[in-house]
DNA sequence: GCTATTGACATACGACTTGTATGTAAATAG
DNA sequence: CTATTTACATACAAGTCGTATGTCAATAGC
């Protein structure tokens, strides 16, 4: 077993690449991130990153898929632990809210993202936490729980309410005392959607 | 008077230095636009440049500030239309929703402008449009037509939500019938601040 | 009205970066 | 056991940014 495979080898040098960019790209941005520093702290060359990524946004775009999979992976959890569409609709919300402090989330997927790669809504992982909101809100409207409001419309208000309030959060002066008055607000405004 | 004074020709310098960035930033982005081509397009090197705006940020910082200037002005005049804060809080979220359609505006100011710049919150200009909405939105708590929600949270979520409506209206396949949907959405949204 | 100095640029230079083209050694195929 | 493909490393060319230096016109001082 000490013998690896090729399929192998190539595996762990991706994961070897994505984890030293995913670090170098938190913390210096893309733009002032060197490739050769990035693969010279796994121990590789541009050579493997080239090989295995096609260029410097490819490897940029492995490191958002992975963290925006971690983002929906979470933000599901949180959502099935609730009861209701609508508690679950707003549970997302907050979460979102709390996973954008993260200054990875916050530098990479926030920041630099958008930049980088284009609208989020084009992204190949389709931002999936967008997903998740459409979903809810598609599910409330057919049950005549919200007003009637265009399910893509609201789901992109929703989502971009809670993501702006998530990089005010991040960057003012007292975030612990913020967050939850920025969640407060978030749940209050997406009362607007409810039937009277 | 064809004499021209230095300070004049600064002006002068400054200003064809900044309309050949924002169409060089707005056609290209910020990263694929080089300074030799943005200054040699009105016949200057990048010595002008540095003179001027110290470096490559500082120029992007000073069409960031123009545009921010236009949008909150335009967005002024609409809201001072109307007759009721409320009316005019809506307005400008809506004008807000409008105004990022202009390709100038989403390329520079959202896409590229929090990679380059930082958070907006940050930035010398304090975009103005959050500024007016956060205004609005203290007037209203302190006439009791709001609930009990922080002001800064508030305007922060709701310039949110019209800023990534617009993002998704500007990239979807039929902006003009979206456009209204997103701006309901909208006012729905914000209905659920008042008080009942 | 003449010189000295400052200001507004242009030019020259060095240090990096990205992407590609080529080389190479190991793993697989036949 | 040879041939070929794979997974990288190395070498190279092009382009960019920031700075250091040069230059000429505009102002200041006497």
């Amino acid at each position: 077993m000490a013998r690896r495979t090729r399929a192998e080898m190539m595996d762990d040098t991706r994961r070897k690449l994505i984890a030293s960019a995913r670090a170098a790209f938190a913390e210096k941005g893309f733009a002032d991130t060197s490739m050769d520093d990035l693969t010279a702290a796994v121990g590789l060359t541009r050579g493997a990153l080239y090989h295995n990524f096609g260029d410097k946004k490819g490897l940029f775009a492995a490191v958002v898929e992975q963290i925006d999979a971690e983002m929906a992976s979470r933000a599901r959890a949180l959502a099935e632990a609730e009861d209701t569409v609508w508690s679950a609709l707003l549970a997302e919300g907050c979460a979102y809210i709390e996973m954008a402090l993260d200054p990875e989330v916050q530098r990479i997927v926030l920041r630099d993202g958008p930049a980088v790669l284009g609208d989020p809504a084009h992204w190949p992982s389709q931002n999936r936490c967008l997903d998740a909101t459409r979903a809810a809100v598609a599910e409330l409207r057919a049950a005549g729980i919200l007003k009637p409001v265009d399910v893509e419309a609201a789901s992109r208000l929703l989502n971009g309410a809670a993501l702006n309030a998530a990089l005010w959060v991040a960057t003012c002066d007292d975030p612990a005392t913020m967050l939850p008055k920025a969640q407060d607000a978030f749940r209050m405004l997406a009362g607007g959607l409810l039937v009277d």
